[in-house]
DNA sequence: TATAATCCTATAAAAACAATAGGAATTAAC
DNA sequence: GTTAATTCCTATTGTTTTTATAGGATTATA
């Protein structure tokens, strides 16, 4: 039951974006060295964030990247969601697929309610309250 | 977060074995057929939960596995656990060695609450409520 | 025009996951 | 007592996912 340093990479990041968020573009490189990351692989991770049209950026000199909410508007669900592609503790609850044997399946009902919980908590959580819980 | 094959398949073992609890032992060999899933992958799944006292065993002809408590004394948390080894969203929260970073990381109690919730619910369902669950 | 940044695609190393294989030990049934 | 069926044990293997790294094209500012 891992998030992976996608997820929590990305996470990082809103955080970080958050902490500096005076208007101005911040530059992975700022990132990288205050969260210990390497600048390539956070170009991966933020790449996917900007796609999803989390944070603004702007490319040259003096470019980087910027939150485009207010930090409630976020939660951890989200971005999560996002940089994981799924939260869903099993696969059959992904997509509409879903299992040729879900009728039958005993465990189902649990990964439901467990992928319900998860969310919730989750989706709870705004990038505001991490900042205040700290 | 997902759950492994090893989770999925250890609750599934459980299940099977609750669902034919007749005080004769279940060979791996019908649970294997029931399930879809190879007796040798089986063996070594079902042998955590026997060393970790979750099942019975009897080896020879006419042995195989059966439980050793009600089916409302195990719950879903402590048959993942045994199983997955952790079911901890982060790696900091095992054990007791922790992270270095644990004092400044501004995420970490996001996990510890995420943790919780996993942990609270999985605690709180038996087997005999998955059974009911259906 | 030089510099510093994002963006894009490809590659690679490492770890975890998901099994499979072969046989030793044990026990019940015949 | 022999056979058959089962658990138990250790090692190995193939695949997938994770975790990056590399190189360079593109863009925009100073």
């Amino acid at each position: 039951m891992r998030i992976s340093t996608k997820g929590r990479y990305a996470l990082k990041v809103m955080i970080d974006l958050a902490q500096h968020n005076d208007g101005t573009y911040i530059s992975l490189k700022e990132i990288a060295a205050r969260q210990d990351i390497s600048i390539k692989y956070l170009e991966a991770i933020v790449g996917i964030l900007n796609k999803a049209g989390f944070v603004g950026s702007q490319r040259g000199k003096s470019g980087g990247y910027r939150l485009l909410r207010d930090t409630g508007e976020y939660t951890a669900g989200s971005i999560l969601k996002i940089a994981e592609g799924s939260l869903a503790p099993v696969s059959c609850l992904d997509g509409a697929s879903g299992c040729e044997k879900a009728d039958e399946c005993t465990s189902l009902p649990l990964w439901r309610n467990l992928d319900r919980v998860v969310d919730d908590y989750l989706e709870s959580v705004t990038l505001k309250d991490i900042l205040e819980m700290k």
